[in-house]
DNA sequence: GTAGCCGTACATCGGCCGGTGGACCTTCGC
DNA sequence: GCGAAGGTCCACCGGCCGATGTACGGCTAC
């Protein structure tokens, strides 16, 4: 059975809701709350499997009770249904914790799916957002992954580009040396090759390269 | 209408897809393909609206020709159909360019919807993945808002912060001093402090620290 | 084969950098 | 009122850096 606690500051909009979903056998409305610090409160008392979630509501909206929920109540877990499609309030649910982000203009068949995924342990998001989160996923991944590679970086010969990143990593020409098995003499003239051929002044703008282009990354 | 192309190298599982999609009077199936190859040289022919797309087929595989069709035919939008939760082929599915991924195990009625979905240049993914990328995207975003302070940079002060920053550009001494309206010797003495404080040899040094606590992000 | 690129190595020189020590001023807290 | 902390400025010195020129062996391409 999957307890559920409905979040929305319209009364009449909750009871929409909870004759919906007491037509499934598996799915118990167990509570309501008209606010986020409302919300916070009865989660702590009646910890519900799933919390059906309102974004804009008087007092505290959703996203901070999302964020305080997620963060104090593990066992709960929060599904945003909010009215339009406002992608910066998709962004927020999710980094404030939400399982899942629905738009309120979804058929109940879909909600009710969604309560029974959320309760599962998996995500859903609606597939305009699913779309966008795909993107941004893909995005940042090939950010970090560094396939931003500058072409400039081409210009370098393989030994150049190994040079460059020892360099990035705050080495001295003697530790790179030291590093790759060379002389320091040899570290200088790569270094000396390497900055015109990137058009940089010297080693601290190699570093801001390596990270710009993704050759680095933050750890 | 929706044209779609089934690509699976088993025929049974094609006829089954089949028939399950002719069900609906809004998808028609133009077409089926063995494997990538047969796939992309389809799509070239038939510009169908949805690839329904296996991920494991001999000769070139499903990811491979997504990320061709992707790349050439952005007309025809992909829906990876898998046997099992592989974790690495989704994510390697939306980095080709998928617009979908889903399980063999889901409700042909599901799989409609997704088809639908994708039709409509949205995205749809299966639940359990949706969390993961759920779970990734926060992750990555966080790191990229640099939330991950090093302690260090506490002990500076909001000068020798500022200071940091400029230096972490790529700045020389005489830059930062134009740059902050200061004098060069100031500039030195900033750094002179900055140095030591946070352990660090030189200025190179403090670029990667920059880069590394989020102090600085990649563009 | 020979011209060219790459990798290795050296010497020298000017310049920026970083350390040290000192100085003056403002702001804040006791 | 006065010390502490932050911010600004200066001079000097040793050191690493980067530029320049030069050199030699290996490999590839024509």
């Amino acid at each position: 059975m999957i307890n559920v606690l409905l979040v929305d500051d319209q009364p009449l909009l909750r009871m929409g809701f909870r004759l919906v979903l007491e037509t499934q056998p598996d799915i118990a409305v167990v509570g309501e709350a008209g606010d986020g610090a409302e919300a916070v409160a009865q989660v702590a008392a009646l910890a519900p499997d799933v919390v059906l979630m309102d974004v804009r509501m008087p007092g505290m909206d959703g996203l901070e009770a999302t964020e305080r929920i997620t963060r104090d109540h593990a066992g709960s877990r929060v599904l945003i249904l909010t009215t339009f499609d406002l992608d910066e309030y998709a962004f927020a649910a999710l980094h404030a914790g939400a399982a899942g982000f629905l738009l309120k203009n979804v058929q109940p068949a879909e909600m009710i799916a969604g309560i029974r995924t959320v309760a599962a342990g998996d995500g859903v998001v609606a597939p305009r957002l699913t779309r966008v989160l795909i993107e941004t996923f893909t995005r940042l991944n090939r950010a970090r992954t560094g396939s931003a590679d500058d072409p400039r970086l081409d210009r370098l010969t393989d030994r150049e580009r190994e040079v460059l990143i020892e360099m990035a990593k705050g080495l001295s020409n003697a530790e790179i040396a030291t590093e790759l098995g060379l002389s320091e003499a040899t570290v200088k003239t790569h270094v000396s090759r390497i900055l015109p051929k990137l058009g940089l002044r010297d080693r601290v703008q190699a570093v801001v390269l390596a990270y710009q282009t993704g050759l680095l990354r933050p750890p």
